[in-house]
DNA sequence: GTCTATAATATGATAGAC
DNA sequence: GTCTATCATATTATAGAC
């Protein structure tokens, strides 16, 4: 039997988009529709339980792509250590649009977001320190400068992300990105 | 001539109260008019342009905090750069309420934050970065290295507020103020 | 699967009494 | 300066035609 037709992706990436620029409060059923190009009704019958379920559409959408374009290659054995933490960096400056793009956890977290979606946000930063805390063991760190090198390059991540975006000096993105890679390069 | 009468604390910590939780989009009348005790009409009374103009005011009120126990100890010369910097910390995790409060910046920074207040928030970051630096070049750091370190603590801010909410895990935004310190302690 | 039309409610905001 | 009452609009959501 064929498998479930999938989303189309367009909407999904619109969807992303809206939510991740907007928030979840500030993400209206009108800015979403004009964004996909689809009437209301018709969001409704993509995603019945409404704008929650369209946030979670989202969650998925993302974490799809940061498991096929990071995470994996962070992990892959076919590459060196080197190479994956060069590639993985580019993809992480792709996700984030060099900066210009803010990161759907932080967007979907005020209040209402995390009483919604903390299960699956908590989820997923639990995957990022997993997948960097390897790369460290993978560069020889022991498993305690893994660990704390892992929750650093969240902290850089989203902190960047913040500052950037407040000051208007996408620099600070790009020169946080580097300073991961140092973490790696030499202590 | 008597000095304009001053704006009810209690209000203004209400409201404040609220923005950082709920961000601009997500923070209702409704729910401003609960968390001060005054109704709809009462709030317009005091704010004639509405949310907006309510927004406003938390800014002024955190810069106020800001000013006064923060940037102010920062260049307090009446101290020596370790006590300005211990005092100057211990008031930031009081800002943050040790991790679990979120930064005006960020809940008032999605687009539609960004386009009503970003030069507020623009400037307020820059005003970190100056009195961070101040710090720096108290400590006898290089112009270069202040500005840099000054550019970490903002970011180092931002992310473990964000992080630790994420994980569940206010330790991460401990650990970071300390890793601050250090910063200045020896390098 | 998408649409028009519409409903029910929430929201930002105002008028006017006290 | 605060309140009750109200308004216009926006918002989430649904019914039912095509």
């Amino acid at each position: 039997m064929r498998p479930q037709k999938v989303l189309d992706d367009d909407v999904l990436a619109a969807l992303t988009k809206v939510f991740r620029a907007k928030g979840y409060e500030g993400a209206s059923l009108k800015e979403i529709a004009d964004a996909t190009g689809l009437k209301k009704a018709s969001l409704y019958h993509r995603f019945p339980d409404g704008k929650k379920e369209m946030a979670e559409a989202v969650f998925n959408y993302v974490d799809d792509w940061v498991e096929n374009n990071i995470f994996s290659v962070l992990a892959n054995e076919n590459l060196s250590p080197e190479e994956r933490l060069d590639i993985g960096i580019e993809n992480i400056k792709q996700l984030y649009s060099n900066g210009s793009e803010s990161c759907v956890f932080r967007a979907l977290s005020m209040k209402i977001g995390m009483e919604l979606f903390g299960n699956r946000i908590q989820n997923g930063m639990q995957m990022w320190l997993l997948h960097f805390k390897r790369l460290g063991l993978a560069f020889q760190q022991s498993d305690q400068e893994a660990e704390h090198n892992a929750i650093q390059n969240l902290v850089d991540i989203q902190g960047s992300l913040i500052v950037s975006e407040g000051l208007g000096d996408l620099s600070i993105f790009q020169f946080t990105l580097n300073k991961i890679k140092n973490r790696y390069r030499k202590d």
